[in-house]
DNA sequence: GAATATACGGAGGCACCCTCCGTTTAGCAA
DNA sequence: TTGCTAAACGGAGGGTGCCTCCGTATATTC
């Protein structure tokens, strides 16, 4: 059944990936601006192309989750500035800022979460947990960290402020800053 | 300043009870149903009149929900069956729908909470905690209740089951069974 | 350089949002 | 009762977003 196909056209990827990061743009700071014609607009791809590309909501959602996804996990293996602390510092901003998305994008687009969308999160949290475990364990070799700072324990406390921080403006401000302490908490001493 | 006016006419009073009714009924459940015009038509009056009473959503949102308090409120002054276990589950049960209610409307109306909205929060749960209080006084007073029995311990619970619950289909009934489970721990034994 | 599979984009039909204003009516005074 | 009028009604209308459909354009292939 594995019918040798065209390769795919070049402008299709280009403007698949013009979407997903213009839907980033848009969608994720949820203001009113917040429209697929908008993300189309921002694409500067016309709104068929958008929805050829996703056809429902919830596909352009899992588009830019996961490549959020990747590129998180793709930062924790480039960073290596020689300040363990500082690193981490880094990654974990870069994942309140997937959390921000995320909220904006399900504000946005009103999608209610289907198994799918299950799946992928449980998917993406095992990826991050190898990621930014690959951070903490280089920080305890060499001295930086506490010996025993968990993978466990950094995941599990973001989540938590940003959950229990209400959705009003500035909540990431204030995550930012817990967190901070929080990693401060973690350095050797 | 304060001049002699008309009093209010009465068709004016019976269209905005209808327009709370039908905004509860019809975004409450937050289906695809759910438009401000939907609203104006279950109530039986033109979408004006609904912008008249309720110039932004979010108005529409607090009136909705001080009626339900007050509902509640009134409901828990009601309820003596003679069977105090009983009176505190129907009073709980009511208010699992009332954050139900205020789910789907935060949904459908896409309300981001102001300061106001805060202010009413607080208040009514100053009031709740009031009206409930009595339930359960009440039960500990003829020993249906264990006397240690606290209106902090009731209302934390049930809004910590809503919140780690996820806005899915079914949320409530799970709720309502661990909330059950939880009443029962609150028997005199 | 043609043929054609593939992708593009936006017009069009529908629903919703919200405003504005001509019409209706409930309350009040005579 | 009757007439007056402030108050309320309701829906037309202009704007926007949602999604589908299809005529046009073009990248790939031979």
């Amino acid at each position: 059944m594995a019918e040798a196909r065209r390769k795919p056209r070049a402008d299709a990827l280009r403007n698949r990936r013009r979407l997903v990061e213009a839907a980033k743009e848009v969608l994720g700071r949820g203001g009113p601006e917040a429209s697929l014609e908008a993300v189309a607009r921002a694409a500067g791809v016309g709104i068929g192309t958008l929805y050829r590309n996703f056809p429902t909501r919830e596909a352009l959602f899992q588009a830019v989750y996961r490549h959020e996804v990747e590129q998180l996990i793709a930062l924790a293996g480039d960073l290596d500035s020689g300040d363990r602390v500082a690193d981490l510092r880094a990654w974990t901003h870069a994942l309140i800022g997937l959390v921000a998305t995320k909220r904006g994008l399900l504000g946005a687009l009103a999608v209610v979460p289907t198994d799918a969308s299950r799946a992928m999160y449980d998917e993406s949290q095992v990826q991050m947990k190898a990621a930014v475990g690959g951070l903490i364990s280089a920080g305890i070799a060499d001295g930086a960290l506490r010996a025993d700072a968990e993978v466990e324990d950094l995941l599990s406390t973001i989540y938590g402020l940003c959950h229990a921080s209400p959705p009003e403006p500035g909540w990431e401000a204030r995550v930012l800053r817990l967190i901070d302490i929080f990693i401060d908490g973690l350095r050797a001493r």
